[in-house]
DNA sequence: CAGCGTATGCGTACAGCATAAACAATGAAA
DNA sequence: TTTCATTGTTTATGCTGTACGCATACGCTG
């Protein structure tokens, strides 16, 4: 049941399906479905019902066979679980593609994710510790790194400043979206059910015990909408890392920290392409053109061609 | 399966669970066990062996009665899920208990927090949205408001803020927890679980296409321990709650906000009493005597007796 | 003490879940 | 056409939560 791939024997085949790695054989019966149409159907069931209503029967129901002829496409329901979450985090542009400097673009990015959260709340009820990254979710992942490597802050720190943003915001949407879950699974506002209660919270709450829930409640600030909360605690946590970066010590060179592979032919690190632009392989035309020369010679089929 | 109640039936049921409110009949069979005994022996098994352990079966089991008989204790198992999640809030200190300012009063707290899902993990893979907040669980947040409001920051505000700790706490603590999980899981280290599909990296993991990443990796920042990520962001949000704290424009009055409930005699607030006191009913003694004898010549058994 | 009423304890049963294993159907390559 | 890898289906196993009916124990009333 545990997501993140299960025991150890699937492990590569769900990497593999992931990466879209596995080739296909031409031999044998043709197969009636693609695993895309298979996660995107688990995905349109999740959404609509939760959770709870993706089960494999469910799925086959939907496509029109039978629930054992989805393991002839993925080893089991964790790695399925894994595809989705995938899918979905294809949905989030990347950090870097926005303008702006690296506080407005992480603050964009947090917001896309909250919405992320809103759009498909079953990411949240999965374990997420080591996630089996795909492909969509490494380049999220890049993305947001990217974004901060703007603020100059050595390794470590950097990785703290994304797992802060990651947790508030994976936090806060847990918080807002269990909370609508269960007004939704009950039919009821907040308001009524409180008031559905309210003869037995007089029972129990006593207010001079809870003077200030009391208070709160009294002054409505209990029910105010989440998204508000949402943005509060956002500026609060960004703030907190722009004034962290400001008192961040310069370091002795004057340089900062640079996030870059060293190019493989001269060792010098590779500057980043802009956002529009895709990654390079070597530092500088001169470079590539070396390492193309210095390969041509031997004629090997190993090189599989240049980078296309 | 949803927790915080199921349906609608079961739920005032539930509430009396959790505020031991339900009478003992004293006509018929003795029960062989308490709810206290079930909850903790399902708290037990939650702890060993992870939450999908946790079945009627194997509590009645462990309990050496059949499972059904666990039915007459609890209505389902939504509401014994409810019933462990705040037998387990109890452990946790009053925030109010500890001295010092409330920011260091708030640290301590959100630490006892992160201790506590460390403690028992399973607690963050329950909703937790509208929660059918028990004894405890009403405790710890009246003690975390109450800390809080020396801030004298105005209702929504406050509430924002504690949205704020909370919702970071718990999601740094999710994100760990699940990564712990994954690791003893998989019985093998963050380091091994990368080696051992090294092979499998280096086929996508194109460097120059996550130069960021690949970079973070080579300095060892993607494994330092989860601990310290926590404390530099807890530092980090109680940075910025100070600072929000401190740049809050003082009310006309001079005064900051109350969170008391007023007395019923007068109408004047009362004042909190100290950390180690209990709650008042009224302002003063004065007030205290007056609503006594105002209510004495009637003579009414529906006054229930004072106060105990 | 007898007997009644009530609450508890238990066995059975059912629907739903993931999935292992054996078998039938398919379709390209030899 | 034969071969055989590959897909689709059928059947079966062991879980899960829990509705139902009946046996059992126990306090209260006679």
């Amino acid at each position: 049941m545990e997501s993140g791939h299960g025991g150890e024997a699937g492990a590569v085949r769900g990497l593999e399906l992931l990466w879209g790695l596995g080739e296909r054989p031409n031999r044998g019966r043709r197969p009636a479905f693609t695993v895309d149409q298979i996660v995107r159907t688990a995905v349109g069931l999740a959404d609509a019902e939760g959770l709870a209503a993706v089960s494999m029967r469910r799925i086959a129901e939907a496509l029109g066979c039978t629930t054992m002829s989805l393991y002839r496409y993925v080893p089991g329901k964790a790695e399925l679980l894994d595809l989705m979450t995938d899918a979905v985090m294809g949905e989030v542009p990347p950090a870097d593609a926005a303008p702006g400097d690296w506080r407005t673009r992480l603050e964009l990015s947090a917001r896309a994710d909250w919405a992320l959260y809103h759009r498909h709340p079953w990411i949240l009820r999965l374990p997420a510790g080591r996630p089996a990254l795909g492909p969509n979710g490494f380049a999220w992942y890049e993305s947001v790194l990217r974004v901060l490597t703007a603020t100059g802050l050595p390794p470590e720190a950097l990785v703290n400043v994304f797992d802060l943003v990651d947790a508030y915001v994976r936090g806060a949407a847990r918080d807002a979206l269990d909370a609508a879950a269960v007004e939704r699974h009950s039919g009821l506002t907040d308001e009524q059910w409180w008031a559905a209660r309210a003869h037995f919270w007089d029972a129990v709450f006593i207010p001079a015990r809870y003077p200030v829930v009391a208070s709160l409640r009294a002054a409505g600030a209990l029910r105010h909408p989440r998204d508000r909360g949402f943005e509060f605690g956002l500026r609060l946590v960004l703030d907190s890392i722009e004034t962290f970066v400001r008192n961040q010590p310069r370091r002795r060179d004057g340089t900062s920290a640079r996030y870059e592979t060293p190019c493989p032919q001269c060792g010098d690190p590779i500057s980043h392409s802009s956002p529009t632009g895709r990654p390079r392989t070597y530092c500088s035309d001169a470079c590539r053109q070396r390492a193309y020369r210095a390969r041509r010679p031997r004629d090997r089929s190993e090189g599989k061609s240049g980078q296309g």
